[in-house]
DNA sequence: TATATACGCTACCATTCGGTTTCGCAATAG
DNA sequence: CTATTGCGAAACCGAATGGTAGCGTATATA
């Protein structure tokens, strides 16, 4: 079973859920209000969400809040990162190729 | 079908193709050498990148290079965005709460 | 012209996904 | 104590996924 931050912000559901939760740590149900579907189906996203250690559950008597780890969300931000300075290091190359051809030209 | 930049980087093997075409532009015989699969599934993921725009099609003889369309990526950087207001505002909120227990204890 | 290569497309397979329904358990309310 | 509420877990279903194998076509090469 794949299970990382990628997969867990691939469903649409999911990637709400995420930004619900940021604002403020929610229960299962008070979350399932934000959409049409079923209790059953919200815990099954927190479930995956729980597993990708994106979301922490805070037990409070009978309910659960669900609250956000931020952290994980870096695992994102940094392969953004990576895909960035590949770009960057393309660029960089484009240029020196630039100016070779220019000095060649003089 | 869905079919976003989300889903087209939640497989690994598609985010490694990424940043391979972010470097260069590849054929997929060429993208294949880099993966232990076979030439049939890079060609199936290259569909679903194309299918959401992350990649592009140059035609060159008998070969296709692939070559990266970057704006995409960006709507990545905003869902980012979006959440990381989220979490600021909250953060704001805190510090507005704070200064006003402080204001009435003066 | 005959052959080899690069590729997309379709058919097929096992697995996973997102969802609903049903159930059982613990905590609260009457 | 009994009824209700909040929740997770399991069984099940249709659809999508990632992969393979084989076919057809267009380009390049002998």
């Amino acid at each position: 079973m794949r299970r990382d931050i990628f997969q867990a912000i691939a469903d649409p559901t999911r990637r709400a859920i995420i930004l619900l939760i940021a604002a403020q740590g929610m229960t299962p149900n008070l979350l399932a209000e934000h959409f049409d579907t079923s209790r059953q189906a919200i815990s099954k996203h927190l479930r995956i969400l729980s597993e990708c250690d994106v979301v922490r559950q805070e037990p409070s008597g009978r309910e659960i809040y669900y609250q956000l780890n931020p952290v994980k969300m870096e695992e994102i931000e940094h392969w953004l990162a990576q895909f960035r300075n590949i770009l960057d290091q393309r660029f960089s190359n484009l240029d020196n190729l630039l100016s070779t051809i220019q000095n060649k030209s003089k």
